[in-house]
DNA sequence: TATATTGTTACACC
DNA sequence: TGGTGTAACAATAT
């Protein structure tokens, strides 16, 4: 479940090969994960009209520059559009160069050794110089969506987006204003709310909390200043650190026998229910919080 | 069969 | 009214 980590880590070692490429045609073998202009529920996908918009508005066009927005991959073309590529929680991106190398991110399901296009292929870019990309998603939530460029502060996913953790504004004396304005909300939803900070999910929101010592059911409110500032560090901090290793969950790999994102085995309380703590030796806990599981320790988070 | 997962939306509550 | 919480939904492998 590729996360702001993951999600930068896709766009510096995948989107890289394709910037400056000319697509030749683009392949829907799922019309309905092609959106254009508008958003699902509108009539703007599944409609035979949406899927050739979206096609002819891409064919023809090189691939301008990759930029990320919480977890949104955004794709500036060279003519007048703009693709946005959210890949939810099972999406892929696989690029193959017409040498065979390949490069992959996302979730890492199907694994490395399972040929593409597969099932689970549902866009396919064709390259001028005969590369591909796939767009793979075992569950079907991720969407690419095609939107004009001077359209797209006001896309509804971009638009009420938080502020990103690496903003030079995000400061600690923002983000204590920020608790301050959800002294209810539990910590950890709402470091999880897209519109409150861009880019975290469960697994760094789980590890941020740990790493500052907080429970997730903590009003936000009722953390105390020296807790903010542990709690902004440690975003800061893991979400760096995970970057560094090329993410969590994606595993983004050169060769056939590949390597997995290399964060997997820095995870202090995420997936580790029953496992003692490495911090203090307690034992792992994992509730369910705004319909999501939460891990954490309870003996050295408080 | 129940579960896991994200982001959005709908709706209840205070 | 608006902040908050809960549930449903999309889909499917385990």
């Amino acid at each position: 479940m590729p996360e702001l980590p993951e999600v930068e880590t896709i766009k510096r070692q995948l989107l890289k090969e394709v910037i400056g490429k000319k697509i030749k045609e683009v392949e829907l073998r799922l019309p309905k994960l092609a959106y254009f202009e508008g958003f699902k529920g509108d009539g703007s996908t599944g409609s035979p009209q949406a899927a050739k918009n979206f096609k002819k508005n891409l064919e023809g066009a090189k691939i301008g520059k990759a930029d990320r927005a919480a977890k949104i991959l955004i794709l500036t073309l060279s003519n007048d559009y703009t693709l946005l590529v959210h890949l939810k929680m099972t999406g892929q991106l696989i690029y193959r160069a017409k040498n065979g190398k390949m490069r992959r991110g996302g979730h890492p399901w199907p694994p490395a050794a399972v040929e593409v296009p597969n099932k689970w292929t549902h866009i396919i870019f064709h390259f001028v110089d005969g590369s591909k990309l796939y767009f793979n998603d075992l569950r079907q939530f991720g969407y690419m969506k095609l939107v004009k460029s001077d359209e797209l502060a006001e896309q509804k996913e971009i638009r009420k987006l938080g502020i990103e953790p690496f903003d030079k504004n995000f400061t600690v004396e923002l983000f204590s204003k920020m608790l301050k304005c959800h002294a209810k909300a539990k910590i950890k939803p709402l470091l999880m709310d897209q519109n409150f900070i861009s880019g975290i999910g469960n697994i760094y929101a789980d590890e941020s909390l740990h790493y500052a010592g907080i429970l997730p059911t903590r009003p936000a409110g009722k953390i105390k200043p020296e807790e903010v500032k542990r709690l902004y560090q440690g975003i800061k901090i893991i979400l760096k650190k995970s970057i560094a290793k090329g993410g969590t969950s994606s595993d983004t790999y050169v060769t056939l026998s590949g390597q997995k994102g290399g964060y997997e085995k820095y995870l202090k309380v995420y997936g580790r229910e029953g496992k003692k703590c490495l911090r203090c030796g307690g034992i792992i806990k994992r509730i369910k919080l705004g319909g999501r599981s939460a891990h954490f320790c309870p003996d050295c988070q408080g």
